[in-house]
DNA sequence: AAAGGCAACGCAAACGTTTTCGTGTTGACA
DNA sequence: TGTCAACACGAAAACGTTTGCGTTGCCTTT
């Protein structure tokens, strides 16, 4: 076993100080040609590679980057995550990844960890719990100490930092829209407690499409579930609140719901109760994953790019992390979403 | 902005040394009381915390696991991942993720910008390009230059380390010997190449549960996927070939895939050929996804535990890192399958 | 009063780099 | 022969820790 070799051992070994190996490891024109080549061929025989955490200290970055997402057993964060290190890479940079599990101290300890010299920066999305506390001091701490955020997604704005965010109202209006274009008029929303931005920012466009196709509210349309009851692999609590739905509402033929989990749940009670998609009622959902692209049938779905949610993220991470001079002028990116038609809309 | 506050500056602050500052932090009884008390007041109020930099700098050791996995967008390794997180955090270390992306190149690349000092060993699977071209240099050197790795499920024999596998052959036995209990009497195979370990050794399973049962092996019943040519976003090929499986034996009523995808494809393949499931085929697949436990019917899978082959693959590496005395005595921990019943089968 | 002991603290090395600033040797030139 | 620049290299500081050991000063002991 040979262990990794140093400068110094290096400097022994040639009988040359560790500056002038150094040096002429890094092609300085301070060392002759012929100290330079030689130190350079034992370097290349050892396999020498500089210490990560050395240089990390030395100049206090440590090109990596700290990721802190509630899940990671969830497409949608997994695909950001992929973009995240696509450019990362690309940059440079490595990713670490901590999952607040939803949980608020798993967060603030995740972030504490990386917090100290570990990482150079966050990328992040907030979890519910902290959402629902609505205790944002660890991220302004942070921050404070001059380490940059970015959050994605799930954001707030009682935090200055950069964003990314996918712009939920318009998206859940473009999905309402086309449930109504294709003939819809009892239109149903299965969305989540208002806590969740994202939620609510949906919630919100399905409302305002519904304005302004001139269909009148009715609250009895709207389910509002509570997700601290629904585990992927609980689903029992959302079915019978779907069941309830269209039992209620005989005439619904529309159900727009805010994620992918919800509404091929509501495609498979609906065919429970004996009514066709998208003959009976047509169904569209909200998100980037599997599941809509492989249900039977297959699901309408607003995509959400989370890839290049990721890759925005990481961008404008690295460039805040490079570019020196940005006092604090923050930017919130929205990317755009986009309605991907399939077979549970006619 | 206040930055982070380190010891020299507490000492230059309550000038005292260094050294004082740093014993009287830790509580060594060489500090008096008064000091010790005092420091310990000045760094709460700053809010102290250590550089892990630094220290790992000193100890020789980060505290952080590299993962080295060729796709993140995948319930499988997501599902590794957030086991190996689990048990990472519970014993204090940090997870740094680097995806190959099935090129061996990039496996290379990554393990190289991760050992040099980064992380104190590896949690890896192997890219399918490496597995082709039975290239494992990377590994091997990596091992003798005294960093630790352990590798789950894509594993391969030349490399001598921990392993954490699942038992895939007798899993697919299990499976193939369910269809034949159910009544199958001609039961096909979708599998991979076989260079991919885990698709040889299902197939091999098909292969014996089928002479177990006194079936006799019929070639044509065995369908090897390339899987370069099949991606989420392109299945054409694959039910191409499905179709022809299905048309030239008209007779099968039972198919086992080594995957999730092909298993549901298969599905939908047989719907639209007519085929109802499970009264004309039955399916079983092979994997943890979100896809078998939504799909309509639901199918029936040999579950992995993803989740606790990352927990073990974790606790065989901490341990390997924290009890010197090992010797090179290396294990190969099997994680068995479970057969999850639900829809596609009688 | 001298010796010893102990309490309380500082020095310095070490981890592996990079880089600034010497310093000694050579050769050229007046 | 003396001066000076160029050349090639080494010493040391710095990044932020931890820790073994040396060094004070004071008190106890005989």
């Amino acid at each position: 076993m040979k262990r990794k070799v140093t400068l110094k051992q290096i400097a022994k070994e040639l009988d040359v100080s560790i500056s002038t190996v150094s040096k002429a490891l890094r092609n300085s024109k301070e060392i002759s040609e012929d100290t330079r080549q030689k130190v350079q061929a034992f370097a290349k025989l050892y396999n020498y590679r500089p210490n990560n955490i050395a240089l990390s200290l030395k100049n206090r970055k440590t090109k990596t980057i700290g990721i802190i997402i509630p899940e990671i057993v969830h497409h949608f964060f997994s695909k950001v995550i992929r973009g995240i290190e696509l450019v990362a890479n690309k940059r440079g940079y490595n990713v670490i990844v901590g999952l607040s599990n939803e949980s608020f101290s798993k967060e603030v300890i995740n972030m504490e960890m990386l917090a100290n010299g570990s990482i150079d920066g966050f990328i992040l999305s907030i979890s519910k719990e902290t959402l629902q506390q609505q205790d944002y001091h660890h991220f302004t701490e942070t921050i404070n100490q001059g380490m940059p955020i970015v959050m994605f997604d799930r954001v707030v704005n009682e935090v200055n930092c950069d964003k990314v965010i996918v712009d939920d109202l318009k998206g859940s209006k473009k999905a309402v829209n086309r449930l109504v274009e294709k003939g819809c008029e009892t239109i149903a929303i299965i969305t989540t407690k208002d806590y969740v931005s994202v939620g609510r920012l949906r919630t919100q466009g399905y409302i305002e499409a519904l304005e302004e196709n001139n269909i009148k509210l009715k609250g009895s349309l709207i389910l509002k579930v509570d997700d601290a009851l629904v585990s992927d692999d609980d689903l029992e609590f959302l079915e019978k609140d779907i069941v309830t739905l269209i039992e209620s509402n005989k005439n619904i033929d529309g159900i727009f719901a805010v994620n992918e989990l919800y509404a091929i749940t509501a495609m498979k009670v609906a065919r429970k109760l004996g009514l066709r998609i998208p003959d009976d009622i047509q169904v569209i959902g909200f998100t980037d994953g599997v599941l809509s692209k492989h249900a039977t049938p297959s699901l309408t779905t607003v995509s959400q790019h989370a890839q290049e949610m990721g890759e925005k993220s990481a961008e404008l991470l690295i460039n805040n992390l490079e570019i020196e001079e940005d006092e604090d002028h923050y930017q919130t990116v929205v990317i755009e979403t986009e309605l991907i038609e399939r077979n549970s809309t006619k």
